[in-house]
DNA sequence: ATCATTAATGGCAATATTGCCATTTTTTTA
DNA sequence: TAAAAAAATGGCAATATTGCCATTAATGAT
């Protein structure tokens, strides 16, 4: 019995470490849930007290528990995998960092970067135009990073330009600030035909990659978005999001008001407990598609560009953003 | 109770679905362990009755028991992710298949392919050599196929060759026949510094992902062959395994004797539910990093050609392989 | 500041899971 | 082919987990 408990007790701590603040015992709960370990409420304060007593954990009356020196020391001499490091990690870290509201239109969203020479992006204008307007974009907006401009670490070197597009972790952000938790599944290269989703041909699981599944496939050209603007079949990069199913509505709402703003990237969204496009959902959980935010630059990949993009790169100002019609006239300043 | 429950029943039902043998309690359990579900044989025993009295499997007395047809329904009516699809069951299935002997050093192993120009090929040779050379590469041998022929669904065509490099999972294979169950956790990119591994710079679970890690990491151009071979430092493609801890000798051993016949890929086993290169393993467990079977080709990529490599390409025959010295004279006959 | 509402806790009993083992069946060995 | 060894099963009792709920603390509204 002793091996079983340690897993779950260090479960336990690992969700308590990752937390700054208190947890209670049905938040602990919900967010294993969220992680696939089924373990019920009660089980867990039981747990919980056995884990004070040993001090690992110290309970702060009902406002619930955090973890203890002791308890970070437990965890480090054990062998659970260290989250850190993967994506879905990084990407809960991203939605909670950025602070955009909706209301006022204003505050910070995530974008990724392309670094890329200005003469041959503005080459590729008019690709990129049309994959925005066919709607295989996160909504219809991006940014120029002139050379020198500098996003979390990377530079924007001489003689190149940083172009930010909006990243589909926004609305993960966004339905986060409503109470909305969201869980990022997968990214996958998602088959188009007539302009309508199919299946998705590939996968990679966001708890079980360091790299953006996106990235990969866009790096190893893998997509077709010259087929999907062309003759409306192709494979893009698209993203699999899971939330609650009493959430449903009030995420169409929201998606629905962050597409008028330009925000919108939201595919489709299943029905509570049901499977969508043959991907399986828990219970009491509905699953939805978002376009992948990399996808107007992966245009420049396809065409032969050796462009090099981060996914998630950081977070700027919404008010830098602006209208994908206005690249034709903005590129200009860098060339 | 009833959710959970049923969670159980599917999985076994899964691992049932999955084999064409009965299973006995044992068995299952053995099997769920490995995917990470600890349920204990009595429990099995307890869910097998149940489900025997819903007919949703058959006992055959002591054994074991397989699916019904009721079974294989309720399966595809319900969410169970199929892992069908997911690298890790591929990985199970190819090292399955394969029939290579240790003893009479004969039958099948499994390979990667990669198509390429045979005049490109023989251009970068000395560099592929010296991977070999090096110690990078899954043994020492390999194999070329000729335009027309086939393997697995890819025919090799006009105007080009495919090169079957020695696949890791041949290993799993390996040891399989010797009762050694493997599991495959990850591929990764592994940082090289002076001719030693230091760590693992990028992970992708074979559990979470429907392409192979190493294809991706090769694709996007993120390995650093060139350097490994030329200063000692570099990124490589590497793999990351688990057994049992009571087999840890065995394991070398095996390896070993694989090793005298060409077939070596082991760079080192960690000792007993002891981290190896900062990568916990689970108690009762030891951890194997093996070398990436694609690496010899992927020295290609690195030099701008466009090369398309398949990992888990198929099962060849052993003694359709030669010594990489070989390579320069072989390669002739297609130039 | 007070009261109503909401959320969290721990006790208790009902279930579920597991360890242990005697018995039976299968497999291996002599 | 018979005997010995190994593996599998199901009964029973010990633990572990969970559902339910009365009690109590925190939060929000007036």
């Amino acid at each position: 019995m002793d091996k079983k408990n340690k897993k779950k007790e260090l479960l336990i701590l690992q969700v308590l470490k990752e937390s700054d603040k208190p947890l209670t015992s049905a938040r602990i709960a919900e967010r294993l849930g969220l992680t696939g370990y089924d373990i019920s409420e009660r089980t867990i304060r039981l747990y919980l007290q056995k884990m004070e007593a040993d001090g690992l954990v110290s309970s702060n009356g009902k406002r619930g528990s955090i973890i203890t020196e002791r308890g970070l020391e437990e965890l480090d001499s054990s062998w659970v995998i260290d989250k850190v490091g993967f994506l879905s990690a990084k990407i809960d870290r991203m939605s909670y960092m950025m602070n955009f509201d909706i209301n006022s239109t204003s505050g910070t969203v995530v974008i990724n970067m392309t670094l890329v020479e200005p003469k041959i992006f503005a080459e590729n204008i008019k690709y990129i135009e049309k994959v925005y307007y066919d709607g295989y974009a996160m909504g219809n907006l991006l940014t120029f990073l002139a050379p020198g401009e500098s996003l979390n670490h990377i530079i924007v070197p001489e003689g190149m330009i940083g172009v930010g597009t909006v990243c589909s972790i926004t609305l993960n952000g966004v339905l986060l600030k409503h109470g909305i938790p969201t869980t990022s599944r997968f990214g996958g290269l998602l088959e188009i035909k007539e302009k309508k989703p199919v299946r998705f041909v590939e996968i990679i699981m966001y708890d079980g990659t360091s790299i953006d599944p996106l990235e990969v496939f866009i790096r190893s050209g893998m997509t077709n978005y010259m087929g999907a603007i062309k003759t409306g079949s192709g494979r893009i990069g698209a993203s699999f999001r899971e939330f609650p199913a009493e959430s449903r509505d009030k995420v169409e709402q929201l998606a629905e008001r962050l597409k008028r703003i330009g925000l919108g990237g939201l595919v489709g969204v299943g029905m509570p407990g049901q499977s969508f496009l043959d991907i399986p959902v828990s219970e009491g959980r509905v699953g939805a598609i978002v376009i992948g935010g990399l996808n107007p630059v992966s245009i420049l990949e396809e065409n032969g560009v050796r462009a090099y993009s981060r996914a998630l790169a950081g977070l700027i100002d919404f008010n830098r953003l602006f209208h994908f019609r206005e690249m034709e006239s903005r590129i200009k300043q860098f060339l």
